[in-house]
DNA sequence: ATGCCATACGTTATATCATAACACAATCCA
DNA sequence: TGGATTGTGTTATGATATAACGTATGGCAT
């Protein structure tokens, strides 16, 4: 509920859903939570995600077709690197940023004149509780 | 055609398909390839690829639900981390591998207790030649 | 305020990716 | 040789994502 200023009714509504989830939702999962306030279609819970992530309020996670809230809306995004710890029992991700390992990832990039637009790092396993 | 030595006939042709092919490959993208071999159901191939993957011949690119035969068979699947960059013009994938990424992680698991599975690590943007 | 432009919205249809469930065949190996 | 495991073929269905179209809304320069 907090930075919603700039967000319309269709983003602030996908925004608020996710960042009272306990974990991840899906685009469909969204969608069902939302009928309730209206909205009907796929494309509307897709077009807010996309426009969520250009303003990094929202993260992708690329290996459950899934998404979440930024744990630190306006921190790490800039960092240029934001991964996650995933816990395939209960579900919780844990999200975090690693300065070694971002600078690691840019030197290998700049070698080999590869220009970075976007990195994905997604660790899968299991928590300390569910281990 | 290495060692498909343990391989059934349809693992030996998806395998072969994505060893041949220049860059990554949809399920569909080898199912339609592999219709004149008589495959004819999706399940064939993701069957296929899932014991591909299991042996580490085969990777999956999470972040577009595709597939690669891994450049180095035997090799950094067994470090526990394998990442990838991949040029989002012409499509080229390069596999790489990196001790101090991977340590690095390692510790950061450790320290709180997580059980690591696996691991993706996917870089996008535009190679030396496309950038 | 008026007009323009960019962005967002709503809707229908369709594309793309992935698995469930069931029956049968091949292979391993005790 | 027979039981277990793994692979196969097939049909059906589920899950994820985007194309294409027209309308509405909001910022902002004139």
């Amino acid at each position: 509920m907090a930075q919603d200023l700039k967000l319309t009714k269709n983003q602030s509504l996908v925004f608020d859903k996710l960042s009272a989830a306990p974990g991840p939702l899906s685009a469909y999962d969204l969608l069902d939570q939302l009928r309730d306030q209206g909205l009907k279609a796929p494309l509307q819970i897709y077009r807010a995600l996309e426009k969520l992530q250009e303003i990094d309020l929202v993260h992708r996670l690329e290996s459950m077709n899934s998404f979440v809230a930024c744990a630190q809306p306006n921190c790490h995004a800039k960092t240029g690197l934001v991964a996650f710890a995933i816990c395939e029992k209960c579900g919780v991700v844990s999200e975090f940023s690693d300065e070694v390992v971002q600078t690691r990832l840019a030197a290998w990039a700049d070698e080999r004149s590869f220009t970075t637009t976007k990195t994905s790092l997604e660790i899968r396993g299991l928590c300390q509780g569910c281990g």
